[in-house]
RNA sequence: GCUCGAGUGGUGGAAUUGGUAGACACGUUGGACUUAAAAUCCAAUGGCCCUUGGGCCGUGCGGGUUCAAGUCCCGCCUCGAGUACCA
């Protein structure tokens, strides 16, 4: 009997969805384990073969923890708020929560088809309101909260606002912005309702302030840093500027350090915890502090090097400074004014790309050096980011690249401040070997010295103090989309009130248009009813806001990773969702993620942001881990293999007479006059001959005949031809294995090939070129894991997808090894089941080598699954089955732990098997194979006898023999008589169980 | 520029603490079965030399350590990923 591949696995599928076979429970005897896949984007392309690598992997190890004896929680669910649906929207009119819904569908309709073992009881939607309520909560919850630094936790405002009125904010250690006044208790108790409003504002974790943003005009939204690739967008790659907007902000800065320190207690690919670090950016130093000479004005710069505070010679300021405005001089105003509109011109972009030009102005105003109260000059330029420290620095130009670079170019001062060091063609800014010089009483200190030494002096002295500074950027929270969850925020008199968390969700109202009003507003002004009514509690009409008991509501919406910084609680629960976002016995049931994969691509978001949410959630007492996942795996990328058909473009020179004997070239395009394209081979053997003739009969008539017409003018001296080359993407599914493309296929693609001409090989074949490339719509290159599904069946799929490599290493996708991993499962049916579709296994004793080759199989898989070196696991299955295959086993003590040890990987046909085998119960549950070492234990080896280390021969000796008798024995062998051909030894090396050696 | 990671047959990739390089597949070639195809099975398959036997070379390149190096050390080359005026 045929393996039915299709029939067995919508067999088990239909079984595993009707009896709930993978649905977990909260409470169990059994060990808990929580395998977790970065949930997906459900697009409108649908799932590609690139999804399924993690998903598979993990399923592989939730159905490998099952037979292990845990209970194991592995959930999916979806990222349903995001920018494509939105775009769809604004094209189409279709409401994105309709696109949404089919995308998921398709989604869960092809996740199904591969079998994973998912408990979708538990789902989960971003987009859902029954989800986004939550959200909404924990967004409430932050603004609720304030970041205490006595306690180094989160604690509700109240507690702040009992110390305010307790003893003022002088005391208080708080992150909070850093330009708030002191005040004392008396005159917090004074001060009205909106003035406390604003205060508690500048010390809430989550806030709104006036902020620099990154705009994108095209997509008409503020995108966060991590949103930003080289200076364009990463979604559609548009120009970014920047542009000042009152926005919500999350002062994640309050766990920088917390961030940083949780990385050494997690299980993470260090590449990616590198990659955090850096984000992260801590760097220790000083606040220093500088008078501006003739101002009350001070300039505060954050430096690394304090040590090297006498050699500075100047200042430079960021053009964006505030104080710039206030010291420059009357003579320098015009100067500093077109100085700092041609940079606010400059895109980010433009000023990254641009890093090589220096460029600077000076303000006129001199700040005073703290220590020897000399006057330096305070310049302009753009090299200082507003956006890090202070926006401005210290210049010490013997010290540092930049400054020094700067110096040169303006002609500053650069004074030597390093002992016995040569700084006459770059800056010295090496830190560990370093020496002061001419540095009062820094003098001959080294570099640690020289910073405890200057930190104590400038504290005692009062302008500067040791401080830790981090790149780490309070994270922009508002979003001008319509496509996520809404703010629970309405405004009363200008100031943010939340919604009382007994009335969300709020959710998304209805609008004409998603794009953003006439006025500039987010596209939630467009919606006619979003107000909220104080009274009644519920959203109501704009025409009804009368600021005094119904009030406009938030026009921005939250983030993309506001949904995903959290979800992996909510799959904790499936019965209580009403009630909480999980319930504290599901939460402490489960704890947190023990295995999470996915993409290396959100290392600084997604998965920052949702450390952040869990250390918050934890010090408020939500949750009761500092962490959400202890072990995390990046699966590496599935390549596409785009396939590039060739367009020709023929241009004509001509060599014109011009008086008399000078001459000039001149291009002429001449255009056949349908489009042309070229097949590989052909394109290939042109470039290397140039012969026009490969081009074809029609071409190359067309090119003598442009050709004698341009040469017939009396001002052409001759003429010459070049021809171009230009690949473009052809759709991947138009191509066979062999990279033949189908053309009749291609015509009907788009409109501009129907009438192409081309140019086929001598077999009538036309050929495309290969790159590879990341899989995308855009590219013409996805491959839907569905046609291998139906061809060759999910357990292939999974097979196959795991056999082609590393989990972690990107690969390009290419069906061609399929053929072997379906022969591989058609082999082990074979095993089990005869022709006529009678099972093979008998109650037979299984041999003593069939023992050895399960057992083998057992040691290996288990150590790949813990390994997570899932393709080597395929290897071993190929070389059990072939063993067995060898060995006719039939016997069922072999054949009954081959299919346990297969279920992970192929579920379908090891269930089939399984109850073929008389099991009446699924084998998810079934216990995994006790490896027994007995089994493999030898009585012989066969050795490899080497000579200077080269293998000649192999002899097979018993494992008793002692050194010096293997030795005694190999001496006399015939083979090493001729290999010495009479010499003798120098030394023999012999390790037991392993090698011989012989030196000489 | 900096920080990681990787270079092994025609291809994807194996190779435990240094111990038989190329497992397992794909592809290719030859053969069996078949009217034929598909499917299946068998054999060969790193390169070069050679009559069998066998010999020489071989894990990006150049050195080194060792009885023995894909694996360890030093110096390069190439590719990939991340990051970048971070004071």
């Amino acid at each position: 009997m045929k393996y039915n591949f299709n029939e067995i696995e919508a067999k088990w599928q239909k079984y595993w969805a009707e009896n709930g076979t993978f649905h977990a429970e909260n409470q169990s005897d059994k060990p808990k384990y929580y395998v977790l896949d970065m949930f997906p984007y459900p697009s409108g392309a649908g799932l590609h073969v690139g999804h399924p690598l993690g998903y598979i992997a993990s399923d592989i190890y939730a159905r490998y923890k099952r037979h292990k004896g845990f209970n194991v929680l592995h959930p999916q669910g979806y990222d349903s708020f995001g920018l494509p649906a939105e775009q769809y929207a604004i094209q189409t009119g279709q409401h994105p929560a309709i696109t949404t819904k089919t995308n998921i569908a398709r989604y869960r309709e092809q996740l199904d088809k591969i079998g994973f073992s998912f408990d979708w009881s538990r789902e989960v939607r971003t987009s859902d309101p029954a989800y986004y309520k939550w959200t909404q909560w924990i967004f409430i919850e932050l603004f609720n909260s304030w970041y205490n630094l006595e306690t180094d936790k989160a604690e509700h405002i109240d507690t702040l606002i009992a110390k305010f009125a307790e003893s003022g904010n002088a005391e208080v250690k708080a992150i909070c912005d850093d330009d708030i006044a002191v005040f004392t208790s008396v005159e917090w108790t004074q001060y009205d309702s909106k003035t406390k409003q604003e205060i508690l504002l500048k010390y809430r974790l989550t806030y709104l302030a006036e902020t620099e943003v990154n705009w994108c005009p095209a997509l008409g939204t503020v995108l966060a840093n991590d949103e930003i690739v080289n200076g364009v967008s990463e979604r559609g790659g548009h120009p970014v500027v920047r542009k000042k907007m009152t926005q919500w902000s999350m002062r994640i800065s309050a766990y920088a350090q917390r961030l940083l320190d949780g990385l050494n207690t997690i299980d993470w690919p260090q590449p990616l915890k590198d990659s955090q670090t850096n984000w992260i950016g801590r760097s220790q130093g000083a606040m220093v502090t500088f008078k501006v000479d003739g101002h009350d004005e001070k300039i505060d710069v954050f430096t690394t090097r304090p040590d090297t505070i006498y050699g500075v010679s100047f200042m430079t300021l960021a053009p964006e400074h505030d104080l710039v405005a206030k010291i420059t001089t009357a003579d320098q105003k015009e100067a500093v004014k077109t100085y700092r509109d041609a940079t606010s011109k400059r895109s980010e972009r433009e000023r990254m790309a641009d890093v090589k030009t220096i460029s600077g102005v000076f303000t006129g105003a001199y700040a005073l050096h703290p220590f020897t109260g000399e006057k330096v000059q305070i310049w302009i330029g753009d090299y200082v980011l507003a956006s890090y420290g202070t926006g401005a620095v210290m210049a010490v130009p013997c010290g540092d690249q930049r400054d020094y670079d700067f110096a040169n170019h303006f002609g500053l001062e650069i004074p030597n401040i390093f002992q016995g060091v040569d700084i006459s063609e770059e800056a010295y800014s090496e830190k560990e070997n370093s020496v002061i010089a001419n540095s009062d009483f820094l003098n001959g200190l080294p570099y640690k010295k020289a910073m405890k030494t200057v930190i104590y002096e400038m504290e005692k002295r009062g302008f500067g103090k040791g401080k830790i500074n981090y790149r780490l950027r309070d994270a922009v929270f508002s979003r001008q989309r319509y496509w996520g969850e809404p703010f629970p925020v309405y405004y009363v008199n200008g100031m943010p009130q939340m919604i009382d968390v007994k009335h969300l969700p709020i959710a998304l109202p209805e609008v004409e248009k998603y794009l953003p009003t006439e006025t500039g507003e987010p596209p939630l002004g467009n919606a006619e009813v979003w107000a909220w009514d104080t009274t009644t509690n519920t959203v109501v009409s704009n025409d009804l806001i009368d600021n005094k008991t119904i009030f406009p509501l938030e026009l921005n919406t939250m983030p993309g990773w506001a949904g995903s910084s959290w979800y992996f609680f909510r799959y904790m629960e499936k019965a209580l969702r009403s009630e909480d976002f999980a319930s504290s016995e599901a939460l402490k049931y489960w704890e947190n993620v023990d295995l999470y994969i996915g993409g290396s691509e959100h290392a600084t978001g997604h998965l920052l942001y949702s450390r952040f949410w869990v250390k918050f959630l934890k010090d408020r007492g939500f949750v009761g881990v500092e962490e959400p996942f202890k072990k995390l795996i990046n699966q590496g990328m599935i390549l596409g293999t785009s396939a590039f058909v060739h367009r020709i473009e023929i241009t004509f020179f001509a060599h014109i007479w011009q008086e008399e004997t000078e001459s000039i070239i001149t291009s002429i395009d001449s255009s056949f006059n349908e489009p042309i394209y070229i097949s590989k081979d052909k394109l290939d053997n042109y470039n290397l001959s140039k012969d026009k003739s490969i081009l074809g009969d029609n071409i190359s008539a067309f090119i003598d005949d442009e050709i004698s017409k341009l040469s017939n003018s009396e001002f052409v001296k001759d003429c010459e031809f070049e021809v171009a080359f230009y690949p473009i993407h052809a759709d991947v599914s138009l191509v066979n294995a062999s990279d033949e493309l189908d053309l009749e296929g291609f015509k009907n693609w788009r409109a501009d090939f129907k009438d192409a001409e081309f140019i086929c090989e001598e077999d009538g074949t036309f050929k495309v070129s290969r790159e590879v490339e990341k899989m995308s719509k855009s590219k013409y290159n996805v491959v839907n894991p569905d046609e291998i599904c139906n061809e060759y069946g999910a357990d292939s799929l999974r097979l196959f997808e795991m056999f082609l490599g590393p989990l972690e290493q990107a690969k390009p996708w290419n069906t061609a090894g399929i053929s072997g991993v379906f022969g591989f499962l058609k082999k082990l049916w074979k095993l089990y089941v005869g022709e006529e579709g009678v099972s093979r296994v008998t109650d037979a004793a299984p041999t003593k080598d069939n023992l050895k080759t399960l057992h083998k199989t057992i040691k290996k898989v288990e150590e790949d699954i813990e390994n997570f070196s899932f393709n080597t696991s395929v290897s071993t299955f190929m070389i059990c089955v072939n063993e067995l295959t060898a060995q006719k086993c039939a016997s069922k003590e072999i054949l009954a732990p081959l299919t346990i040890l297969m279920s992970p990987y192929a579920p379908h046909i090891a269930e089939e098997l399984w109850e073929r085998l008389g099991n009446t119960s699924s084998i998810a549950t079934a216990e995994f194979p006790l490896f027994d070492a007995k089994h493999l234990v030898e009585s012989s080896k066969e050795y490899p006898v080497s000579f200077n280390g080269k293998m000649r021969f192999k002899k097979e000796l018993s494992l008793d023999l002692s050194k010096e008798e293997i030795e005694k024995i190999i001496l006399e062998d015939e083979r090493t008589k001729a290999q010495l051909e009479g010499r003798t030894p120098k030394k023999v090396i012999v390790v037991p169980g392993k090698i011989i050696n012989i030196v000489g």
